[in-house]
DNA sequence: CGCGATTTGTGCACGCCTTCACAAGCGCCT
DNA sequence: AGGCGCTTGTGAAGGCGTGCACAAATCGCG
C-alpha cells in the first residue's frame, strides 16, 4: 500500500495532513477501539497487542491490524500499538479533539433520556441546544439547559457552531425539522425518528431505531424456535456477536 | 460473525413453511419495509410497486426486489405486491405474530426513557417487567409497570415467557446482567451499554451505542471539512443516508 | 383474442469486506 | 553480536452484497 504518513503531498499548503480514506466498515469500527483504548489507559497499559485489543473490542484481531493499518501503523512488531499514541490517532481521525457542538430537537420521552445522556459528553460531544416545537415544553431545564422553541434553531446554530443535529421527535415532525436543521447549516443528523428522511447531497444522514433493533432481533429467536424442533438440534452454534452500523 | 449453518431439510414435516434462509442484510432491511407497509396500508394502499415501497423505505428497488424474492414470491408483474399480504408475510418472517415477551434491565436515564417508548408497544413487543439494582428505583411505577430488584429477573424470565432481554445499564454492570439473563434463560439481548459483552454460543446480542453513532458522524464532518479547504471543491457529492443495523 | 404497457424476479458482473497465512521487523536474552 | 520468540503489516483468496439489465409474467384494452 502507498501509505502517505505525515509525510504529506508537496502540493498540499493545509496544515492538515492529508486525509485517509478509509473504509466505511473501518470507520464504523474506530469507535469501539477508540472505547477499548479508553479503558485499557484506565487499567494502566502502555501498549496493547492487536489481539488483545480485538478481544477488547470483540473483534477479529486480522481485521483490526487491517484497520489500524488504514491509518498508517503506528504498533510495533514485537510489542504492539501505543495506547495514548493510537487514542490520540484515532480521536483525530474522528474528529473528536474538536469536541463538536451538537443540536438536539424533541426534547419528549426518548429525547429528554438524550439530553441527559453521559455519553455524549465524556466522548467528545457538547449538547449546546435543546429545541421542541410544544409550547410546554419550551422554558423547562435539563440538565443546564433550557429548551427553546424549534423556531430559533436556525439562529442557535449559527451561534453556537453547530455541525450535528439529533432528532428524537415523533416521525411526524422529523422530515420538518430535518429540513430546517439542514437550512441552518447543519450537515450531519442523526435521527432517531422511525421514518426515511430526505436530504439534499452532501449532508450525512444516521438513523437508529429502536424497534427495528428488537424486531431483528425477534427474527433470530423465531429462527432459533423453529430450529429446536428440527432432528438435528443446535450443535456447537456460534453465538452472533453484532454491532449496529452501516 | 455468524457461523451457523442450519441446513435447512427438505422433508420439512411441519405445517410451517420451510424457515427461509436470508441472508443479514435482507433481515436487516426487513423491519424498515415493514414499517413503510403500514404507512401505505393506513394511507388506504392496497397494492405497491418495488419502486414505491422501495422510494418509501429509502432503499434502492433492484435491491427490495431481490429482498423480498428471498421469502418467496407475493408480488404479481404487471401490479405490484398486496400491502396486506406482505406485511402479514414479514411479520410472520419476523415472529412479530408472537408478540414477544421483553424485559428490560436498567431503569435509569435511559432505561426509564425505553420503558416508556410507544414504539416498542406498537410494533410487535410487550415489555413485561422492569428491573434495577438500585433498591431507590425497586417499587416505582413506570407506564404500569412496577420496577423489581434484579434479583427476581430469573423468576419472572421463567413465568412470563420473555425471550428478549434488554440492557441499559452502566458497563460495569452489563456483562452480570447479562449472565442472568441467559442464566434464565434469555437467548437475545439488545445491549445500550458501551461495552462488549461476552455469551456463549447461541445467544443472539445487538448492540446500541449512541456515542458511537455521534463518532460516525463527527468523522464525516470531520472529512467535510478537510475536502471544501481543498481545490476541488465537493462536486456533486451524493447525500449519505446510512441506517445502522448490520 | 391478441397486443402493448407495466412490473416482477433473477442471472451476472463488479466491488467491498473478511479471513487466512506468512514474511518482515523488533526487542530481549544469552 | 547473534539468535529466538513475538507481533505487526499485507498479499491473496473467498464470500457476501449490490445494482444493472433483461426475460418472464400479468393486466387492460381495443
Amino acid at each position: 500500500m502507498s501509505q502517505q504518513r505525515h509525510g504529506n503531498t508537496p502540493g498540499n499548503a493545509g496544515a492538515v495532513p492529508a486525509f485517509p480514506d478509509l473504509p466505511e466498515a473501518t470507520i464504523a469500527r474506530l469507535p469501539e477501539y477508540l472505547r477499548a483504548l479508553h479503558n485499557l489507559a484506565e487499567a494502566g497499559s502502555d501498549t496493547i497487542s492487536s489481539e488483545g485489543l480485538a478481544a477488547a473490542a470483540g473483534v477479529n484481531s486480522a481485521k483490526l491490524r487491517k484497520d489500524l493499518s488504514h491509518l498508517g501503523s503506528y504498533g510495533t512488531r514485537g510489542v504492539g500499538y501505543d495506547v495514548t499514541l493510537l487514542i490520540d490517532q484515532i480521536e483525530y481521525i474522528l474528529g473528536l479533539d474538536q469536541r463538536r457542538a451538537v443540536a438536539l430537537v424533541g426534547v419528549g420521552n426518548l429525547g429528554h433520556a438524550l439530553a441527559g445522556y453521559d455519553g455524549f459528553a465524556s466522548r467528545g460531544f457538547r449538547i449546546v441546544a435543546l429545541f421542541d416545537a410544544d409550547l410546554e415544553q419550551v422554558g423547562k431545564a435539563i440538565n443546564g439547559l433550557t429548551v427553546r422553541h424549534v423556531g430559533e434553531l436556525r439562529r442557535a446554530v449559527v451561534e453556537d457552531g453547530i455541525t450535528i443535529g439529533v432528532i428524537s421527535t415523533p416521525p411526524s415532525a422529523a422530515q420538518g425539522v430535518a429540513d430546517d436543521l439542514v437550512a441552518a447549516g447543519v450537515t450531519s443528523i442523526l435521527n432517531f425518528a422511525p421514518c426515511v428522511l430526505s436530504v439534499p447531497a452532501g449532508v450525512d444522514v444516521r438513523k437508529v431505531d429502536l424497534a427495528i433493533e428488537l424486531q431483528i432481533l425477534s427474527f433470530h429467536e423465531h429462527r432459533k424456535a423453529s430450529l429446536t424442533a428440527l432432528p438435528g438440534g443446535l450443535v456447537g452454534e456460534g453465538g452472533n456477536q453484532e454491532a449496529v452500523g452501516s
